[in-house]
DNA sequence: GACTGAATGTTATAACATATCAAGTACTAA
DNA sequence: TTAGTACTTGATATGTTATAACATTCAGTC
């Protein structure tokens, strides 16, 4: 299994655009995209899986950064903050954004067995807590969607 | 804000009618309700809110339980698998079954502020995650819907 | 009674996350 | 240019959540 949204494609080139676009992004919003934050946005996008922050700060310790973990939950919230990368609860793991640029309500498709994470596209998704959340004057800012369940190779494997 | 789905209830009455039916819940299925189990359920609806595995533990251990962490987390694991309770990814922390008895893929309206939990009515909710799962082959069996925002106190107060 | 499987007791530790304060850096306005 | 300021980073310590591993007890059954 790939994580790669349980789909191939050209991962090179998607790290490198990407790392431009948050850039830009950064740029316009007059947010500061240090080295740590891009680092660590490059090691999501290249390990393509959901990373704890542990995770994360052994690959930043190996480039010789500070290893204590306010390193890595700082570099993981701006990231979070800034849209870049998403927090997978069901996990308490880190994931690079699959669709950068565009503002969503991530949903997510989570392997039991390998842990793969896909991002579901947001268009596929709909989410009807309105009703809900009205009904008892609820003011909903931020929703989490995530399925728990077997991805292709996993199936076929049982 | 009281948590009770943000709604008043008969709070004792619902505590011993669901308690009981757990019971015959469990006798149906073949399953053990054993002190620890029914007193960690009690201890749940007696609260009624979000509870984290240490403060069940806590309350456990002035029953005299033992008060090991284990202790906690596997009454808790067989609440959640029996469908007694749920378990909120969003606070780590576990819940008691508002809708016991039906079958529901449960939806939760979480404060950020108060940290009040609601329970949505399954009714309610309609995700449509399925057309993306299909679309890359993946197995849904399960599925956590969290909204986060303010409850009707907390936008009163801001 | 002896076997079996499930539940519980107990110790230890793994994994995840934040509080706090000190030090550095970059912008900015007198 | 310097003093102020807001933000970022460094570093230490600690808090919180969760599980591994193994021993023991208990209920049911042969």
């Amino acid at each position: 299994m790939n994580a790669i949204g349980f789909e191939h494609h050209d991962h090179a080139t998607c790290i490198a655009s990407t790392l431009r676009l948050a850039e830009d992004n950064c740029a316009q919003r007059g947010l500061k995209f240090t080295p740590v934050r891009r680092r660590s946005l490059e090691i999501l996008l290249r390990e393509h899986r959901a990373m704890g922050a542990y995770d994360l700060l052994a690959v930043l310790a190996d480039d010789g950064h500070s290893a204590q973990p306010p390193v890595a939950y700082r570099a993981l919230d701006f990231l979070v903050s800034a849209g870049f990368a998403h927090k997978i609860e069901r996990l308490n793991a880190y994931i690079a954004c699959c669709h950068l640029g565009s503002d969503h309500t991530p949903a997510f498709l989570i392997c039991r067995n390998c842990r793969a994470v896909g991002e579901a596209n947001a268009s596929q998704v709909e989410i009807r807590l309105d009703a809900a959340a009205q009904a008892v004057g609820f003011l909903i800012e931020r929703t989490v969607v995530e399925a728990e369940g077997l991805c292709p190779n996993c199936q076929d494997a049982a």
